[in-house]
RNA sequence: CGGGGCGUGGCGCAGCCUGGUAGCGCGCCUGCUUUGGGAGCAGGAGGCCGUGGGUUCGAAUCCCACCGCCCCGACCA
């Protein structure tokens, strides 16, 4: 393409409301502008990148023998109500109606869909597996979008759903999902991590998230320093628990006044004592289940002092519902206290979740529920019972699950998320099939996503510098740039377009800098836009030499003219 | 949804406190010179100052309301 033609607008100046590098930068080169919070265009060079992730994308998925459909981003609201996820994820979907008042949506997944096509299609195990998948629009509403591409309203993603007779059919679906979006990833020349994933409101047994460790990733990794291979998501690690040796001896329950004092920090100065020797006591209210009689449920998460409370544990904890923290009124009403001072002694109606972490342990100090006292010599089982589950967040340093040594917590961009789904939608939707015996069974489902502009956004963060985008030529937009520093020289000016032709006949994806402009600004531009290889023809073209540049490593070399074509394509573009 | 910040030519910003002819850099157009890391000189075009209301002789500037965008938090299949 003849660069002088097209439309590539960079910005010599980093725009004011982008902050992460990728924002900035894919704003600067061109690739994308922004319509409305968490909505972007996709200009000329963001478009070619992304026909390219996508291209990627389903070469991978059509070798693991997936079929590429495409659903409607518009659909009934029935669908979802089916479901139950019409209110339960009301919260971040577009509702509208259509013009007689019926509920419409606009697609955030298509689990429904997907699954409401097998109902209808699929009759006898025969035809299973099946695993079906498309490349298309999704629509959130995001409380917050942010960072460019990374939180959007409206992006692409390719989504897959597989169905399977049992789960070993189910296993085996996702482990070809999971070898393709290694190939995926590593083709577009991603360096990421697999981690074990929590599988939220998705519901389902096993999931795995891929990742790219990155400041401007909006997850957090625990991911073992050593070789053991232990990775996962924050909302899901464990890890072990550093021993503590506690006061011998049964002593009993001693009330003591400790005026104003309700942070942890504030009662380790006040009594001196260190924080893992304390217990701290967090209220939660599960949302009333169903009927409007019964009343919202406390519960009283109890943990060790220097521990964090994670609350997609206390959520399987209680079964797989979503907790919010109880109001001052709320906890003043159930134990006659502050927040600050509570405790688990003497509490009746409340359900007790005790973290592992204080399994065994004696003579704690705990609010006392009362204000302005805490109670020390407090012993689990002893002096009161609650179930004991791992409700902790890891920590950077704890030590790991499987071998012990570290853990480190870092930030990362999802890539993609894998999931076990097992039959809850299958179920919900009536999705069944006649098995080998005659006997009706419900379809086993799996989903798999992967985020197309965050490959990008992923892509940009991980291969950048001061000039520009450094994209592997895999996804990049174009990936030969050949750059004439003077076309007033006809002889420049002959090589180049000669350079040009030739290339283009190899097949490669040629831009050529026609534009009349000096050297400099072609060279700022085609780093900041990011072509892998650059062709200069200048100073040394009248002996017949060519220029050859490496934007990733910097590197540069002279060559022959007349050997430059087979030299892009046997070393650079092979 | 809570907290903070910002809306002024295409982009980045100043002006606002203390009301009185709307300014700077980049970009854009024309001409000449220049030509391997965002050139120089000269001339020029381009602005409902986010929107609506109010105060005032007079509002980019003061007051009120709303809208939009960004950041932190909550939320996030």
């Amino acid at each position: 393409m003849r660069w002088s033609q097209l439309f590539i607008p960079t910005l010599r100046e980093d725009p004011a409301d982008a902050e992460v590098a990728s924002h900035k930068l894919l704003l600067r080169a061109g690739y994308i502008r922004q319509l409305a919070a968490g909505v972007y265009s996709y200009l000329y060079l963001g478009q070619r990148s992304a026909l390219k992730i996508m291209q990627i994308i389903r070469e991978e998925m059509d070798r693991i023998g997936a079929q590429e459909f495409y659903l409607p981003a518009i659909q009934p609201g029935e669908l979802w109500k089916a479901t139950g996820r019409w209110d339960e994820m009301a919260a971040t979907m577009f509702q509208l109606k259509d013009h007689s008042g019926r509920d419409l949506c606009l697609g955030m997944t298509h689990e429904e869909v997907m699954t409401d096509i097998a109902r209808h299609e699929l009759r006898s195990y025969r035809q299973l597996p099946q695993i079906w998948y498309q490349i298309q629009v999704k629509f959130r509403d995001e409380a917050r979008p942010k960072s460019g591409l990374m939180r959007l309203r409206q992006f692409l993603m390719k989504d897959s759903y597989s169905f399977d007779l049992d789960e070993a059919g189910l296993d085996t679906s996702y482990k070809k999902h999971y070898d393709a979006y290694c190939r995926i990833f590593t083709r577009c020349g991603l360096d990421y991590k697999i981690v074990e994933a929590y599988s939220g409101a998705m519901g389902g047994s096993q999931s795995h998230e891929f990742m790219v460790v990155s400041p401007a990733g909006e997850d957090q990794v625990a991911t073992c320093v050593k070789e053991c291979g232990y990775a996962a998501n924050l909302e899901k690690a464990r890890a072990r628990v550093q021993p503590v040796k506690d006061d011998e001896g049964d002593r009993s329950p001693e009330v003591f006044p400790t005026p104003n004092v309700r942070t942890i920090e504030e009662l380790v100065a006040f009594t001196g004592v260190k924080p893992e020797f304390l217990m701290k006591a967090l209220v939660y209210v599960l949302p009333a289940a169903d009927k409007r009689e019964q009343k919202d449920q406390m519960v009283l998460a109890l943990l060790r002092g220097d521990h964090q409370l994670n609350e997609a544990k206390l959520a399987d904890a209680l079964g797989g519902v979503t907790s919010r923290p109880a109001h001052p009124e709320e906890i003043r009403r159930q134990f006659g206290a502050e927040p600050g001072f509570l405790g688990p002694l003497g509490q009746k109606g409340i359900r007790l979740l005790v973290d592992e972490a204080l399994r065994g342990r004696r003579n704690l100090i705990t609010g006392a529920n009362r204000n302005d006292h805490h109670v020390r010599h407090v012993t689990p089982e002893k002096d009161f019972t609650g179930e004991y589950h791992d409700l902790r967040l890891v920590a950077d340093g704890d030590p790991c699950a499987r071998c012990g040594r570290p853990l480190t917590v870092a930030s990362a961009i999802e890539l993609g998320h894998i999931f076990k789904l097992g039959r809850r939608y299958a179920e919900a939707l009536g999705a069944r099939v006649l098995d080998r015996d005659g006997r009706e069974v419900t379809l086993v489902m799996g989903s798999y996503g992967i985020g197309v502009e965050r490959i990008l956004t992923a892509a940009v963060e991980q291969h950048h510098d001061q000039d520009g985008i450094k994209l592997p030529r895999s996804i990049a937009p174009f990936e030969v740039v050949v750059t004439p520093t003077n076309l007033n020289q006809a002889p420049i000016r002959q090589a180049a377009e000669q350079l040009y032709a030739e290339l283009r006949q190899q097949g490669l994806d040629v831009l050529y800098d026609d534009r009349d402009e000096r050297a400099g600004v072609k060279f700022k531009d085609a780093d900041l836009i990011g072509v892998p290889l650059r062709l200069t023809l200048g100073k040394k073209t009248a002996q017949g030499l060519v220029e050859l540049g490496q934007r990733s490593t910097g590197e540069r070399a002279d060559a022959r003219i007349s050997e430059a074509v087979g030299l892009v394509r046997s070393r650079y573009c092979g």
